[in-house]
DNA sequence: CCAACCATGTAAGCTGTTACATGATTGA
DNA sequence: TCAATCATGTAACAGCTTACATGGTTGG
């Protein structure tokens, strides 16, 4: 299961979908980041269709794909995982958007992704700080800060989602 | 050319490594997020190599690569590219790492990558406040406004950037 | 009627991942 | 001497990208 299919999978949850429908989403949304074009999706689709997690179902003229009993299963276990270091922050962040109504995962989730957001800014700090980084020159430094820069606005961006989740639930 | 391709070949400009010189370069730096394995790594320096954009050198009894003449321009053809909306960041990121000592291009870069970081927040604000943003779930929301926060983070390390370099000029 | 969009795919080629294989050297 | 590290690869496999191919429908 790549990350394309989970995203796919994850559409077709929320409800059933054509091929040429789950383009259209990946083209006007910023979920584009995870495809692109048929050349990826409709082999993916296939994919999905053999391991029994989606199903063609014929609604009227247009055939659409619905999610299965199993796929449900599948795509619930894929969100249950938490966040790791050694994971692709957009791949964790996937799992986060498709995380509807449910709220104490998603506190759960964003816990463990502050912890690796400042896991991995400890890292660059120390890394620059270190000789080796000491002795690189500004733009290679530069280039770390960046990356420094950007994952602390993750951590905040958890901690903020984490208050916002938390007051929704007292009106 | 792939970034691999282009990491290697500015790591080996900077100094000759060994393929082994290589890998301990992307397994105790930040880099690490450009490559890994030798599985990956060898096929690619030889890629390079038969491209003629590096040369095998024998210092004593180690071989080591080298970059050649035709390699230089490559890379510096590379170097020179503006950042675009439809590169990966990251990509553009190792360009800039690798821009050492050449202050204009330095300063080019963090202007394109700084107007693409902008667009980009533009384009996510447009998103959430669009009829299709709205309808989102909460957490469906809150992933795209990562996406804005970090973004917004990056663009701000650009002008940070900008301004360090300029006072780097005049001591 | 023609362009644009709906809709689904296939094929070639390249990259990367994982796992395996091999052997030399060095420090405790 | 034994583990770790130096050092270089190969093979199977899967995935994505690009480009191509095909045909139906709809709005101006």
């Amino acid at each position: 299961m790549t990350p394309l299919a989970y995203a796919l999978l994850g559409l077709i949850r929320d409800e059933p979908r054509s091929g040429y429908g789950l383009r259209k989403v990946f083209e006007t949304t910023p979920m584009g980041n995870y495809s692109s074009s048929p050349g990826s999706i409709y082999p993916a689709l296939k994919n999905l269709e053999k391991a029994g997690l989606v199903e063609s179902r014929a609604t009227g003229k247009k055939s659409v794909l619905a999610i299965t009993t199993t796929g449900e299963t599948a795509f619930a276990t894929w969100l249950a995982q938490p966040v790791t270091s050694e994971e692709d922050p957009n791949i964790a962040l996937l799992r986060f958007a498709f995380l509807q109504n449910n709220r104490p995962q998603s506190l759960d989730f964003l816990m463990s992704y502050a912890r690796c957001a400042h896991a991995k800014v400890i890292a660059l700090r120390n890394f620059l700080d270190s000789e080796p980084g000491q002795a690189l020159p500004l733009q290679a430094r530069l280039a770390v800060y960046h990356g420094l820069k950007t994952t602390e606005a993750a951590a905040e961006w958890a901690a903020d989602a984490y208050r916002q989740l938390n007051e929704d639930i007292t009106p």
